[in-house]
DNA sequence: AACGCGGGGGT
DNA sequence: ACCCCAGCGTT
């Protein structure tokens, strides 16, 4: 079978809503994918549990995050917090300072908002449904379908992004995979090919297969077990599937971060604002361009300047030029905008990667 | 519908 | 330099 779908049924009602149907079902597709997994899976935590909570955890972590970079994370969350009730009588702090260096540091402020509310007020009680898990902070589509299949065995197809690339390639879909007309055609695909039976292993070895078989970037298609229908392979398409149509823009910005200490005590300040970083700590900053920067005069008097470190940081949508101006003082007065705190305590604050890595280099002498 | 949100790793 | 990653919430 050609798995090119050819025409697209298009209609328009009276409410001049668009509906979009397109169908393309591939009864081997499920059950090949299946023995691929049997054949290939890898050992990981979160396959050995049905724990809602503990899946949802995984989840979470592993949302724009590879399984190497996020399975350190996992182990230390359910070490840290076995069960819901753990996560949510924790401070905010403690849970992004256990976030610290993973991003998207909204999912652990939403993770630990839905904890207290399934807490206290379902009363520990996971929601068992993608209806009701949907409902949960930090939980979309995606994440709702999941849990509710791994955890509940309901019939929902996940549609992440290894799906979206397996569906586009093997079933020739050029539509783009970020727009909404393009994922109601994927949404609809993914739900045919759903297996009779085992939803769930089913919804794990299709985004296995997408991590480690039908990558990104040279796929392998050599040992595929999937080629003999695969409409991107037959059409020379690997490469271009699947379709995006948004690319990212960067922007730059300029930090000066203000690194005043004594001998024993040094300032920060929380990012309380709706930007990179919320709700975690930093060094106070001033934001604007490396030659017009000095410090206020009131901040650093009876001050010396000890060192200048100048670093970039790469974020996915910022280029970061960042500094650190270290000044010394003898004594560190109270000051009402930023926190004084002990040298020796700063490992106990939430910081941004970047900060991370200057305390690490630079301050590491004090015995954190 | 468009945008903002981290950090790491691969090519 | 650019792309991708078990996406989601806000506007």
């Amino acid at each position: 079978m050609d798995c090119k779908y050819n025409f697209i049924y298009e209609s328009h009602k009276a409410t001049a809503e668009f509906f979009i149907f397109a169908s393309m079902i591939d009864y081997d597709f499920s059950l090949k994918l299946i023995k691929w997994y049997s054949e290939n899976k890898r050992d990981l935590p979160w396959r050995e549990t049905k724990s809602p909570y503990k899946i949802w955890i995984s989840e979470i972590i592993l949302q724009q995050t590879k399984v190497d970079q996020g399975l350190p994370y996992y182990l230390k969350f359910v070490k840290k917090f076995p069960n819901v009730h753990d996560l949510a009588k924790a401070n905010e702090n403690i849970v992004l300072k256990l976030w610290q260096g993973l991003g998207y540091y909204s999912r652990a402020r939403n993770l630990h908002y839905s904890s207290k509310y399934i807490s206290e007020s379902l009363n520990g009680e996971f929601p068992k449904n993608y209806v009701e898990l949907i409902k949960l902070k930090g939980v979309g589509k995606y994440t709702a379908s999941a849990i509710a299949s791994f955890a509940f065995n309901e019939k929902k197809a996940v549609l992440d992004g290894n799906v979206f690339r397996v569906l586009s390639r093997y079933f020739g879909i050029e539509d783009p995979i970020d727009t909404t007309r393009g994922v109601k055609i994927f949404e609809n695909i993914a739900f045919e090919n759903l297996p009779k039976k085992n939803i769930n292993t089913y919804n794990q070895s299709v985004m296995e297969f997408g991590a480690l078989q039908c990558r990104p970037i040279n796929p392998l298609c050599n040992s595929c077990p999937l080629t003999s229908n695969c409409w991107a392979l037959n059409n020379n398409k690997t490469v271009s599937l699947p379709i995006k149509s948004k690319k990212i823009i960067k922007k730059e910005r300029f930090f000066n971060f203000l690194v005043l200490k004594s001998e024993k005590f040094i300032f920060l300040e929380k990012r309380i604002k709706n930007d990179i970083w919320k709700n975690m700590y930093q060094f106070p900053l001033f934001e604007e361009p490396i030659e017009s920067f000095s410090p206020p005069e009131e901040l650093i008097k009876g001050s010396i300047l000890s060192r200048k470190i100048e670093v970039t940081h790469l974020l996915t949508h910022q280029k970061l030029n960042v500094v650190f101006w270290e000044y010394e003082k003898k004594k560190l007065f109270l000051n009402k905008k930023y926190e004084k705190i002990e040298i020796k305590n700063l490992n106990k604050y939430a910081v941004p990667k970047i900060v991370e890595n200057y305390i690490n280099q630079n301050l590491s002498n004090h015995r954190l």
